[in-house]
DNA sequence: CAGTGGTCTAGACCACATG
DNA sequence: ATGTGGTCTAGACCACTGG
């Protein structure tokens, strides 16, 4: 930075550097390898910007355009009056449909924790009413938790149950935050996945908050219903992941044959 | 902007304005509302940046800081040397796992279309490999398509059939663009979806591109097998969309029960 | 050729978090 | 009080596209 010899500084390119990247994506590669290669923890601050100018001689934009696609990547997260920092980085999670949570993750031998965020009971609105059956303002508890893998909040999820169902919710889910338990309670010893679907969106301040990233990031987003034995509708479920975090397994709903036909152009 | 009346000109907010949103949000709600409204209709020109400075009383790079926002949820795309466009804006098409791309489409009254952008014959990968259950390097045809949906690029996709199957398939796929009739004429009637995968990622060049869409926007890819009626897997498809033009059903397999057990904490 | 978007410079003020 | 990132100004040059 304060010398402009190139062998010694090779952020710095002279005029007759062979790179002809442009200067933004010369710094991303840059910071991006380092991250990758772990020079940079995840976790560690990032040098500030002011630095960075004078590490790749450029100014303020120009080191700010390299980093917000960095973020935008969730490989970086920024702190308004604290710093840059790497975010760690999400490894591709494999959630295979139908399994627990718990046993997706721990089953690749990850660790993971949950923090409740909030329970409360609402009138329920109108598509989770229809996913789970159940009367337009009828009463639902709304479970709202994170879900940390590895120590890092990865997962957040919003259950909705119809609360006629589970009248000891509170004292039974207090013991060990276990919705299982409510259920195993309440007489429901099994139950299924019902219906997935899969979408994206972009971080709410909220979500980019909680899962720490930065407002307006990619989002993988989960809807999910469940039944009981009996085909009962007994949650309905909202989630979101950064967007790289999960990969969503599906194995083959082994009952559905095309059969071909001659009808259309295209298949 | 010329005149600094207020009352003419909202997007001028004086000292005693009530909006005390940063400029950038204020252009983007703007012209988000005006996408929406149908103000500025799908496919139109925006304004230049510099008619937008002017408009809004700022600089252009407070108008791109509100049109990178945009560009990046896939409403606009930006072409160097022309102008900003209002991409068409792509509703959430639902497309449920194992039924026909084209029944998914068409169910709902949108019209689709196919452009066969390649088709070649390469040694098959790794991960292809693994997935078709065919040997190291045996040969693939590899079938890259565009799917238009309502004339928009919507999916971009790419199948690949073991070669050896499909001794027939140029001179069949010629005929009329459909994976369906070469399946047929090579005695497979019915096939079914074995695996579906889906996760997210960023526009490469190429597919930023083809979509339509600013490199490194964000996407949903998904990836599947399928397999014909004794079980062979006939077709290893990987596909892209724009975030938030598609929504993936999943019907539950309803084989598939759980026993919640006491042993974690956690469900 | 003129107009467009893509990029960059060199400043500046602010809100925020921390010591 | 200091340093941080978030935002904005007022210019500039470039590559690209189209007429």
């Amino acid at each position: 930075m304060e010398s402009l010899d190139e062998v010694e500084n090779p952020d710095v390119i002279g005029s007759h550097g062979a790179s002809d990247l442009s200067p933004w994506l010369r710094i991303y590669r840059a910071l991006r390898s380092e991250i990758l290669s772990d020079d940079l923890p995840s976790g560690s601050r990032l040098p500030s910007e002011k630095q960075l100018c004078d590490r790749f001689s450029v100014t303020r934009m120009t080191v700010r355009r390299a980093l917000q696609a960095l973020q935008q990547e969730g490989m970086l997260i920024a702190r308004k009056g604290v710093g840059v920092f790497v975010r760690r980085t999400p490894p591709c999670y494999q959630i295979t449909d139908g399994n627990r949570f718990i046993d997706n993750i721990t089953a690749a031998g990850d660790t993971v924790g949950t923090t409740t965020l909030s329970i409360v009971r609402e009138r329920v609105l109108a598509e989770p009413a229809e996913a789970l059956k159940v009367p337009r303002g009828s009463r639902v508890i709304v479970i709202t938790r994170l879900r940390l893998i590895n120590n890092e909040p990865t997962f957040l999820n919003c259950k909705q149950l119809p609360a006629p169902l589970f009248p000891d919710f509170d004292a039974v889910y207090a013991k060990r935050q276990s919705v299982d338990d409510v259920y195993r309670h309440h007489g429901i010893d099994s139950y299924r996945r019902r219906e997935t679907r899969i979408t994206g969106g972009f971080a709410t301040e909220e979500e980019a908050r909680i899962l720490g990233l930065s407002v307006g990031a990619p989002l993988l987003r989960s809807r999910s219903v469940n039944e009981d034995d009996p085909g009962t509708r007994i949650e309905y479920s909202n989630g979101c992941w950064p967007l790289t975090a999960v990969e969503f397994v599906f194995p083959g709903p082994s009952e559905n044959i095309h059969q071909p036909n001659g009808s259309g152009v295209q298949e």
